[in-house]
DNA sequence: CTGCGAATTAGCAACCTGTGAAAACTGTCT
DNA sequence: AGACAGTTTTCACAGGTTGCTAATTCGCAG
């Protein structure tokens, strides 16, 4: 993710203007290592100004984004991840808590497709689904104990649950 | 997806009833040769059987799922969608008329990851976006007349329009 | 530095997908 | 046939995202 400045520039470059707003924006997401959500950033960026709304965060998101200085990552959990890191890389998803990990991966431009069949691909996604290392274990210490595992939905992974590792990942 | 005579045997030796819902929806996932949403099953099973609901419909494909004879597969659409080929495969996606298709990938088990750092592999998820032959086509067509190409939406993609090239895809 | 027009924001309603709960219903086994 | 457990329906509702519109703010020209 550029640095704020730039972000201006290039937004003024485009005929976009510049609000407190997108500067806040281009403020958090350059300093966010994670993956947030755009729920999880709207509360961060309502304790440096209250009253922005939700809509101005996704759509400042998504200008970004097709700026080609986000990008946009769906693993599923029901919520769109918006990704500062822009480079060519892919993602781990915990089974458990939810959380994601960029992961560099070599080789996947040479992947082996049969039947593409004139089909032209543009970009390559690749989700690995799996254990982060804190849920593994929680899961080891508690299969001990018979206590049954956390069921993942769609939308209890959230980042309202503060008492879960996924904060650690995400 | 296997013929609903097994299906209705597995059921019932899961202690799960065989209702005519379920056999219509047997055989309608055993016919289909795409990767239908909810929405779209449950519309062509109103045909069948007018007064079935939509909440029937999801339940008997998450039981499915539970019992590995169908994989749900989020390509990112905004609906799941069902997957009945349980092979090991992959999708392609059509960025312009939202298609899906099946692709085997050689190698994709073997996929080089840095930094894995702990994180257990389950299962891995790779998504090809990129254009299907008969859109790739279109766009061509109509960028010599400089036609804007159509904007996809989380939900212009749903399969209500039968006048776009997806459903020879999907 | 003032003003104007265009872009942007806030706030709310609507939409889509999916799930929870309760009451009525129906396979299945005996 | 009868009882019981699993099912279907219906309705409500939640989460995520987008559409709309009035009111506000920005950025540039004068």
């Amino acid at each position: 993710m550029k640095a704020p400045a730039e972000l201006t520039a290039k937004f003024r470059a485009s005929g976009l203007k510049v609000t407190p707003q997108r500067q806040l924006l281009f403020r958090l997401m350059h300093e966010n290592k994670g993956h947030p959500t755009a729920e999880s950033l709207f509360s961060v960026a309502s304790d440096h100004m209250p009253g922005i709304s939700l809509r101005t965060v996704y759509q400042t998101l998504t200008d970004l984004s097709s700026m080609g200085e986000l990008r946009l990552i769906d693993v599923g959990s029901g919520a769109t991840r918006f990704d500062p890191n822009i480079d060519d890389h892919h993602h781990l998803v915990c089974q458990s808590c939810g959380g994601v990990r960029d992961v560099y991966v070599s080789g996947s431009g040479q992947l082996d497709v049969n039947e593409l069949d004139g089909f032209s691909v543009d970009t390559t996604t690749i989700l690995f689904h799996g254990l982060c290392t804190p849920c593994r274990v929680t899961q080891e210490v508690s299969s001990t104990v018979a206590e049954p595992l956390v069921r993942i939905s769609k939308s209890n992974t959230s980042s309202k649950n503060t008492t879960n590792p996924k904060e650690r990942m995400s």
